[in-house]
Parts: C-alpha cells; sequence; structure tokens
DNA sequence: TTTAGGG
DNA sequence: CCCTAAA
C-alpha cells in the first residue's frame, strides 16, 4: 500500500518533468488526434467491465474517478500492466488536455515499465495481475484474453533480467501491440476491436521511437489497411512477422509464447477461466487432464515453429527497414535469447527433484516441480544439473568463473549436490529407471571420478 | 518424445 | 542457452 503509494507519486514527479520537456513535440501530434477521436468512441461497456477487474483488490485513492477518464479498455490494460499505475493515466482525455501534456503521458506509459523492472516492483505487480486475471470475469465479454495477453507479457519480461534492464523499452509496448493482434486473428471475429488496437498498437509504437524527424514516417494507417482488407491467418502471420522483425529477439521469443497460449485456448476451447490461470506456457491447470495438456503443448509448439520459421524467411518488409532499427536486427542471430539465472530457490528446486525421481528425469522434475517456470525447460534442468556436478567436484575447473557458480550457493546446497552426485552419477545408467532412495553410499571420490570421466571426456573433444 | 552430449 | 543425434 505504501509502497504503491509511493510509486504512484514518483510516477507524478517524473511526470512533471516529462511534460515539460517534451512540450515542443505537441505540434506533431496533430494528426494524430484523428485517430484518438475515433479510439474514444470505445463502448463503455467494455471498460465498465475493466474497471470491475482491476478494482479487485486494488484499493486506489482517486481511481474511480481516474477511471473515467479512459475511453480506450484495452488500453487501460496496457496502462495497468505497466505498472500498476493506471490511476496517473488520464489517456482518455485528448480533447482536453494540451497535446505536450498527452505526449508526455504517453510515453510515460512506455517508461514506467522499465522503472518498475529497474525498482523491482515489477513482480509484486505480476502477481497482482495474475491474481486479476483468474479471478475476473472480463473474458466472458471476450476482453479476458486480450487481458491475459498484457499479463503474460509482463511475467514473463519482468522476470528477465536481461529483458528489462537492457531493453530500450521499446520492446515492452511493441509486443504487447503484438500478442494483441494476433489474439484477434486467432479469435477471428470483432475486426472492429482487432483495427482499433492495431492502431494503438501502432500509436504507441510511434510514440515510443518518435523523435521530431520520425513522426511523419510512421505508417500507422498502413498496418490499419492492412488488417482491414484481409483478416486472414496470413496477415495475422504476416503482421506478427512484423512486429517481431522490428524488435529484438527477446521480444521475438515473448511474442511466440503468448501468441501460444492464446491460440491454444481459441483452438480448443479451453475456458479463459483456465487459461487465466495459465499465463505461462505449459503448467498443467488443475482443471486440465493430462491429455489436454500435452495436445495444447503440441499444438502451441507447432504454431510457434510457424511463427518462428516464418520470421525467418522473410524478414523484410517495408516497415522494418527502417532506418532506426538496424541495431536490433543484428542482435536478432544472438545465440542465447533468454538467458535467466537460476535462484537459489530453483536450484533447491532442482536438486530436490533430483534426489526424489533421480537424475535423467527431467522431465519429470519439470512437470512436477518447475511446472510454473515456463522459462525452465526440461533441459535446462539438466544443463544446470550438469553444471552444478562440474562446480561442485571443483578439480576440473580450471576457471573461478566457473566456481562462482557455488560459491553463490550455501554449504548445505553444495552438500547436498555432491550426495546426490555420488547417488545419481549424472549420465543415467541405461534401464534405471529410479535410483533406490538409499544406497550403500559409494565413497565420495567415487562419485568424483565419475564425474571427472565425464569432464575428461569432454574435454577431449 | 526424451535424454545425452557438444558447442 | 541452443542444437543435434541417439535411444
Amino acid at each position: 500500500m505504501d509502497h504503491e503509494a509511493h510509486s504512484c507519486n514518483k510516477f507524478v514527479n517524473m511526470k512533471s518533468q516529462r511534460v515539460k520537456v517534451e512540450g515542443s513535440f505537441a505540434p506533431a501530434l496533430e494528426d494524430e488526434t484523428e485517430t484518438i477521436a475515433h479510439l474514444l468512441a470505445e463502448p463503455k461497456s467494455e471498460y465498465v467491465t475493466v474497471d470491475g477487474v482491476l478494482c479487485c483488490g486494488k484499493e486506489n485513492a482517486g481511481k474511480g474517478v481516474d477511471i473515467e477518464d479512459f475511453s480506450c479498455a484495452y488500453d487501460f490494460g496496457l496502462n495497468t500492466y505497466s505498472g500498476g499505475l493506471h490511476s496517473a493515466h488520464p489517456r482518455g482525455r485528448y480533447d482536453e488536455l494540451e497535446f505536450g501534456v498527452l505526449d508526455g503521458l504517453l510515453d510515460e506509459v512506455d517508461e514506467v515499465e522499465d522503472i518498475h523492472a529497474i525498482n523491482g516492483l515489477a513482480s509484486p505487480c505480476d502477481d497482482y495481475l495474475l491474481d486479476i486475471g483468474f479471478t475476473g470475469k472480463a473474458s466472458e465479454l471476450g476482453f479476458g484474453p486480450c487481458e491475459k495477453s498484457h499479463l503474460g507479457n509482463s511475467s514473463s519480461e519482468s522476470q528477465s533480467p536481461r529483458l528489462s534492464g537492457s531493453s530500450n523499452g521499446a520492446v515492452g509496448i511493441s509486443e504487447s501491440s503484438t500478442v494483441t493482434i494476433q489474439e484477434f486473428e486467432c479469435k477471428n471475429n470483432s475486426i472492429d476491436k482487432a483495427v482499433t488496437h492495431e492502431f494503438h498498437g501502432g500509436f504507441r509504437r510511434k510514440k515510443r521511437r518518435r523523435t521530431p524527424v520520425e513522426d511523419n514516417v510512421y505508417p500507422a494507417s498502413i498496418n490499419l489497411q492492412n488488417l482491414e482488407l484481409d483478416n486472414d491467418e496470413k496477415s495475422l502471420s504476416k503482421k506478427s512477422k512484423e512486429s517481431n522483425e522490428r524488435e529484438n529477439c527477446s521480444a521475438v521469443t515473448a511474442t511466440q509464447d503468448h501468441s501460444k497460449v492464446r491460440c491454444q485456448n481459441e483452438h480448443h476451447h479451453v475456458s479463459p477461466g483456465i487459461l487465466s490461470s495459465v499465463p505461462e506456457e505449459d503448467s498443467i491447470s488443475e482443471n486440465q487432464t493430462l491429455a489436454e495438456f500435452r495436445t495444447q503443448r503440441k499444438l502451441a509448439k507447432k504454431h510457434a515453429s510457424i511463427l518462428a520459421l516464418e520470421s525467418d524467411e522473410q524478414p523484410i518488409t517495408s516497415e522494418s527497414e527502417d532506418d532506426h532499427v538496424p541495431k536490433k536486427r543484428s542482435r536478432k542471430h544472438d545465440r542465447r535469447k533468454h538467458q535467466r539465472m537460476w535462484t537459489l530457490s530453483e536450484v533447491t528446486t532442482l536438486v530436490d527433484g533430483i534426489s526424489e525421481y533421480g537424475v535423467g528425469r527431467w522431465t519429470d522434475i519439470k512437470r512436477v516441480l518447475f511446472s510454473t517456470s515456463a522459462y525452465r525447460t526440461p533441459i535446462d534442468l539438466r544443463d544446470k544439473w550438469r553444471n552444478l556436478l562440474r562446480a561442485s567436484c571443483g578439480k576440473k575447473m580450471k576457471k573461478e568463473v566457473e566456481q562462482k557458480e557455488m560459491r553463490a550457493l550455501p554449504k548445505s546446497l553444495v552438500r547436498r549436490v555432491r550426495e546426490l552426485a555420488t547417488v545419481h552419477p549424472y549420465p543415467r545408467q541405461r534401464g534405471k529407471k529410479f535410483a533406490p532412495p538409499i544406497l550403500p553410499t559409494p565413497s565420495k571420490s567415487a562419485s568424483c571420478d565419475l564425474i571427472r570421466k565425464y569432464v575428461r571426456r569432454k574435454n577431449r573433444s
């Protein structure tokens, strides 16, 4: 509560500064005013729904008043996502506010993301948002999935140190807009909404990247046109491709993940409530059967691979040739797209899992113990364990850098790793389904020999 | 489809 | 973290 209020204050202060600075950009916004006017016509009923959703659990002085300022429910969702500071964004009042002020506010929405990520505020916010997604009824009006898509972005992005820390801010919003588009394409209904949404995405992107020079160049109307003219699967893919191309690889990945989730939902008619409770990839919801889960996962992978393929095949579009983003594209082939530090609790969980299921049962461990960590694949678990083994045995570690990994861990955990290494030698013996919980413990040196053997084999090649 | 191993 | 081969 205090925390939140503090954030708001901080934010408001910043806003004042920005308004001051960006006032000079006001004239450039002129032709957008019409666009905004259209958006303002968004049906009230929808944002009443949002209102209900967002209010649940979050009391906010002045929120009730501010919500009335929002003319577009979807924007509202985005703002909320940006850090729960929605009450500070009277986005809808374009006609009443001066352009300069609005400009500042709009840009600020983008900024909040980063601010929150940096301050570590994102996570609590995520939880809050996720809860909303879980309990909210907005999905009944066809709004829910959209909201959730943002939530999904929020969580995946904010948890990644690299994503939120190093991004210039362009990733988050563009990503959101992209996801939204896909949502509507999957749904294949409500063109009006889709169009409106696309417009928002484009608009905001523009804002974000805007420099006084760039303003004239942005072809928002083209996007709109595309969406209206062919609203089929291809256009969807194409659009997502375009969006992806504009962003760095992190954004691409995130987009795929979320499209995955959403399309699953659409094709299988899973209830929105379930979807909202599973914002991250393919964890099994309580209400899902295993069969359903597997089917969805299969489809999701297919879809993701299609997206990936397309974005590789035709990366060039009129927009991606924009001179302003060449740097981002160079990062595209970066090998490690999403790197996430292993937390202590994750390592502990992994060790627990291995001690329970034995080494090599990576999918089991993932399914049971890492079901909520979408970003940890069974392979990740195995890799981590491999690193732990190498580090714990120590002898073959040439570089201290690698031993840092162990230094960060408590001694007790290191001990457990070593013990586990003795009980469950890493390259699991074939046919050994489950290592007996209690074994005549081989000597520690024996286990280290095994590890050394493994390391040596590696070194030879 | 999962695991192992290499990069 | 990613990719590929093998099981």
